[in-house]
DNA sequence: CAGACATTTTAATAATTGTTTAACAATGGA
DNA sequence: TCCATTGTTAAACAATTATTAAAATGTCTG
């Protein structure tokens, strides 16, 4: 179970339009991960910009990286995401959930 | 489908301590909805504070509401969160989506 | 209609966040 | 080793956001 402050800095994390799509990026890839300048280059970023943005998704658990030579692979944590959303709809319509499922 | 601009909206909503106990309050509620001042005694907040937060998650789309008498009931707006998550998740892993589904 | 109740609006202030530029670290090939 | 490449850090500034208090709006009850 997460922690509402954990689920904030999550939810905070994915509220920016180039966070947003960087984590798109990344959960469209899957576990190989992308490398920050491709990432850069798709979206049309600065790498000072990016690199703050990777740092906001990685502090909040959404992403993690791993270095291999000179490039930095980004990859996103399926888990946290999972996590959020559960909590999120946590307890939904009181136990019956029917209300709130998609059709 | 939603915008990303939609989305980012959602996602700022929900990304604040306030409004984040406020929605979950409405989806344990369910469709019949709590009164403003229900969840100001709840959440021990002040009345303009929330108005502010139910604008906010009003205009993302989050919740919507109805008054009934002198009482504004607000409830959470399950199609949107739905849509959301449908959203982040999309095109998981290359369209092999086992990778990233909670287990 | 007068007064109490429920909620919203406005205006002001304080705090947080995103972007840019420039400088810095680490890696690998010539 | 030297240099180009990859990416991060630091500092400064502009823009956005949250909170409060006060005033205003709307709705019911007597």
């Amino acid at each position: 179970m997460m922690k509402p402050a954990q689920v904030v800095k999550a939810l905070a994390a994915l509220a920016q339009p180039t966070r947003l799509a960087i984590y798109r990026l990344l959960v469209a890839r899957g576990p190989e991960g992308v490398t920050a300048g491709d990432i850069a280059a798709k979206l049309k970023a600065a790498p000072a910009t990016l690199s703050f943005h990777f740092r906001t998704l990685s502090h909040a658990g959404l992403v993690e990286s791993r270095q291999e030579g000179r490039f930095v692979y980004y990859t996103a944590n399926f888990a946290v995401m999972n996590s959020m959303v559960a909590y999120l709809t946590e307890n939904c319509c009181g136990g019956n959930p029917d209300a709130c499922k998609p059709k």
